[in-house]
DNA sequence: AATTTTTCCAACCGCGCGCTT
DNA sequence: CAAGCGCGCGGTTGGAAAAAT
């Protein structure tokens, strides 16, 4: 399913890889390993460029990488991640071991983007046919509007050993805890003017835009792994917390 | 059986970033 | 500071295989 093998004007050899190919580079990477790309084919006795030979080997030859036959958790994972990084394959697939970055997108577009949008047209219609409410079945209806409100939904409020140090500077997460307010009104106020509220139907909830700021800020925010996963696993509770603390109360200090 | 259309994987392409000179 | 280079990323394309007509 690739282009025939060709030559470019340059003299590149373009197209699919014969074995033959894929042997020479296999046994060079291996032996010499790749700290130049470019210089590599030369050495390697290959008529590619070196762009190529770098997507060869990540994508099909470098050792333990997988093709097809995808896990359905492999699959939830891919679909989780892609809600809170968006098209950011290569970050996507560094979490699915064997998997490559082409290898991950061409999955997504392919099976997982028209499996998402076939739920989402049916989700749609049941909530036509329940008078445009998702009452009782909150989470599962937002989630094809805005995964990321699902998952807030969906969300408990309880906060476990895995909080992130940065937040326990008081003892306990009591709703009194200055540090976590303030905190949560950093977030939002950081990323207050940069976001654009999502679709959602307004009787879910009300004038209450926390959510979804909160939820905005872990998705744009371009924090440490932790800091936004905590953001995500929390929402619910920052949220909380800043109807406790109408105002920052850091402000003034 | 022949032809057309669709699917989907491998590879290409252009851009941006970081590093070096 | 600017230019050049190499790399990595994400979007797009080519085309063989499969499915539909």
């Amino acid at each position: 399913m690739v282009r025939g093998p060709y030559y470019d004007k340059n003299g590149i050899k373009r197209g699919a890889w014969s074995k033959e190919e894929d042997e020479r580079l296999r046994a060079y990477v291996e032996r010499y390993g790749h700290r130049n790309w470019r210089q590599l084919p030369k050495h390697a006795g290959l008529s590619r460029c070196g762009k190529s030979c770098r997507l060869r080997w990540l994508n099909h030859l470098r050792p333990g990488v997988k093709h097809g036959n995808y896990t359905q958790e492999e699959e939830e994972l891919i679909i989780k991640l892609h809600e809170r990084l968006g098209n950011k394959w290569s970050l996507i697939a560094k979490r699915l071991p064997g998997r490559s970055d082409n290898e991950v997108k061409n999955h997504w577009h392919s099976h997982l983007k028209k499996q998402l949008e076939c739920n989402h047209a049916e989700k749609s219609e049941f909530k036509m046919k329940a008078g445009g409410t998702c009452e009782g079945e909150t989470a599962k209806c937002l989630e094809p509007e805005n995964p990321l409100l699902g998952f807030v939904a969906a969300s408990s409020s309880n906060i476990s050993e895995s909080t992130p140090p940065i937040y326990n500077s008081s003892s306990t997460f009591s709703f009194g805890g200055s540090t976590v307010a303030s905190a949560a009104w950093e977030i939002v106020e950081e990323f207050g003017d940069s976001w654009t509220q999502p679709f959602v139907p307004e009787n879910i909830y009300g004038q209450d835009n926390y959510y979804f700021s909160l939820n905005h800020a872990a998705y744009e925010a371009d924090l440490d792994e932790y800091y936004s996963s905590f953001l995500f696993q929390n929402a619910e509770f920052l949220c909380q917390v800043m109807r406790e603390f109408p105002e920052d109360p850091t402000k003034d200090i």
